[in-house]
DNA sequence: CCACATTATGTTAGTTATGACATATGTTTA
DNA sequence: TAAACATATGTCATAACTAACATAATGTGG
């Protein structure tokens, strides 16, 4: 059984790790990468992603080459070290907590008895289409990738499998998600039957 | 379209006065109620209960009475008093942005290529019995809630119909994750054809 | 009888995360 | 021509959150 380490770094740290561990980046490129589909389930400012670089690199889990640019600001360019990468496969085999959730739509479920209900439901609905849009941003993701991996993206020591797995994970939730929405904008509609 | 009004607390407030909505509680208590069901999508410590209770009392949210016990410490019992109950229920009607997620063992994912499949498949396999254990904890939960409840659990009004929206939210939360886990693990483990 | 758990309420030091401020260059759009 | 946008890197004040410290009464099990 897995035991939890002293860490190298915080969770973020991994998250960069993770992302250098595929391709060199700067720092403003991890901030966009922060975004779909990593992001979609660990995210961070460019406020809280430079000071975390520079912090991985006195650690020497990173290193960088300024790359001078004429056209625009010159940047740091930033690597995994071997240090790096053995830090990040030690976190892998460490024991993981389950997530705990903070959902603030969950939370006013909770308390909508208070709410109008048509309105409420109105709510639900438009909540629905918001994680039916993430759902479809997932599927065309993975669609884009089944065309640039192939069946490499159901090899475990690839790559893309990882982008695979994530995919995965954002197309289950959005799902259940919006369906819950759905169903719960059927209750406060009093349509419920079609709903139990 | 409902618009972010400035708040009259915090989130961790409108959990607390959305409790105090349906009974009076004291501190202590609160902090155990945010554990199941409404804590599994939002939680906090009595370090930050107690200290957030202060100031909702200050703000005029809640009121308390001081009950003086003689077997066990003396309590601080707290209602909500009417601008307690209209900030619930004005909250209800903002906008709520979707939930920005951190997941460690998504994140995990990503980056699972570079891990042993083996063991990596094993981890999955434990992370999907420990989602699997929460759902049956939540199915419990609504079957004690028919009990309970009865038909009351469908009717948009009664605050039970506030608890059966959480639970179901956990049961397909729980359900999707669980299934996730266990389709990583075989793909992991090369028998994925099954998983396709 | 000692250790531990439960009830009960707080504080404090530190970490993590957010939003705003700050600066600089070049390109595109209105 | 002015404004907005993209690239690029940082800082800072504050807010939110965690883990540990602190206290105190009673009940429970070994």
């Amino acid at each position: 059984m897995p035991v939890r380490a002293k860490a190298a770094t915080t969770t973020l740290g991994y998250a960069l790790l993770g992302l250098l561990a595929r391709e060199e980046r700067s720092g403003y490129e991890l901030t966009h990468a922060l975004k779909n589909p990593v992001g979609y389930f660990w995210f961070a400012q460019h406020s809280q992603v430079y000071p975390e670089l520079a912090r991985l690199e006195t650690a020497g889990l990173v290193a960088y080459t300024l790359v001078e640019q004429s056209d625009r600001p010159d940047k740091k360019v930033y690597r995994l070290t071997d240090a790096g990468r053995a830090a990040l496969r030690a976190w892998l085999n460490d024991a993981t907590e389950p997530p705990r959730k903070r959902d603030e739509l969950v939370l006013k479920a909770y308390s909508i008895w208070l709410a109008d209900p048509t309105a409420a439901a109105q709510m639900m609905r438009e909540h629905a289409q918001t994680h039916l849009a993430h759902l479809a941003e997932f599927q065309s993701g993975l669609s884009r990738l089944e065309q640039e991996a192939g069946e490499t993206l159901w090899q475990p020591e690839s790559p893309w499998f990882g982008v695979h797995a994530v995919l995965r994970r954002g197309i289950g939730y959005e799902r259940e998600y919006s369906d819950w929405c759905e169903w719960l904008a059927q209750c406060l509609e009093g349509t419920q039957e079609a709903a139990r």
